[in-house]
DNA sequence: CATAATGTCAACAGATATAGTAGAGATTTT
DNA sequence: AAAATCTCTACTATATCTGTTGACATTATG
């Protein structure tokens, strides 16, 4: 069986990597156990569908971003460090896909030069500032708990979901 | 001298490549030329500190999507295909960025089994849909001329901005 | 204490995307 | 005929993405 991911139909510009998907669907499983405790990573491996040790990165990378707690050995798992209601997509977003860096350019002579941004650059920025705020202005509000219960509308809408072939 | 590239601060998930930036730069110059007609590749490269190289593969890229003309030979070079004030950014962007094709995944059977999202990806699914929304109502209303209007104002605001070391 | 079941950490690897470079050709003006 | 320009195709180097692998640390349980 393959593994599944979003991919058609994603806007322009917004494409979320199979790293910042899978963690969002395995933050949604932790949200959904948030209250009845710790679950192990092959559990949300299976579940769905995640490569596991793909997912041990994922996980450990969001524990060390803080979101999650864990406990190693035998009764071991994750769970989230924070109520589900508390973990926003922006701030989930913003760890995984990593700040961005600018990466001066190195010169001849070896120091670092910098282009400040010609009128043009200062024009695509200027509305590429729109649009962040546009995205944050919605991903500051949805948070993990908000996904869970999506979750839950779609799963009593719907019966449940079996593979097709074409 | 380096080539100058926009890069820190851009908002998660809507980072715009090289080749977007490049492009959007390049039709600013069209844009503010429209009225005056044809500009080469080198002007434009020069101007902009572009690769030439590069931006004609961008340019001749544009064309054959509809949003410029060109005219080979001694006096050619490039042209809005269309009054800046009809080319949005939106259409740009989805043409450069192209479409997201989903690929199929390819089974042992070399059928092509396609999962249908479980309700986890469609909750994630229906959060990207409103932010593509979102996005879109900006992009969809922002166009060439406004971009121009916005280096206009830019310039009449500041002086010349100069290079600096740091 | 031994063992098994977990998470942890660091390195590696293949595929794909990005950011160009390069060469040869076609068209137009002079 | 020559020069200037765009056009088309291919190539390359680097980075990023998507994982895999192996060794290790910790914990519960018998």
């Amino acid at each position: 069986m393959p593994f599944t991911r979003l991919d058609g139909n994603i806007p322009p510009g917004m494409k979320l990597s199979s790293k910042g998907e899978y963690a969002l669907r395995a933050l949604i499983v932790l949200g959904e156990n948030y209250e009845r405790g710790i679950v192990r990573i092959q559990t949300i491996s299976e579940q769905q569908r995640i490569p596991k040790r793909f997912l041990e990165q994922i996980l450990n990378d969001l524990k060390s971003g803080g979101f999650l707690e864990s406990r190693r050995g035998v009764a071991g798992g994750y769970r989230l460090a924070r109520p589900p209601e508390q973990i926003t997509l922006a701030a989930l977003i913003r760890h995984i896909e990593g700040a961005l860096v600018p990466t001066p350019v190195l010169s001849e002579q070896g120091r670092r030069t910098i282009q400040p941004p010609n009128e043009a650059q200062a024009a695509i920025r200027s509305v590429m500032k729109e649009v962040r705020e546009a995205i944050l202005e919605i991903l500051d509000r949805v948070t993990i708990a908000d996904l869970c219960d999506r979750v839950r509308r779609l799963r009593s809408e719907a019966g449940i979901a079996t593979d097709y072939v074409i």
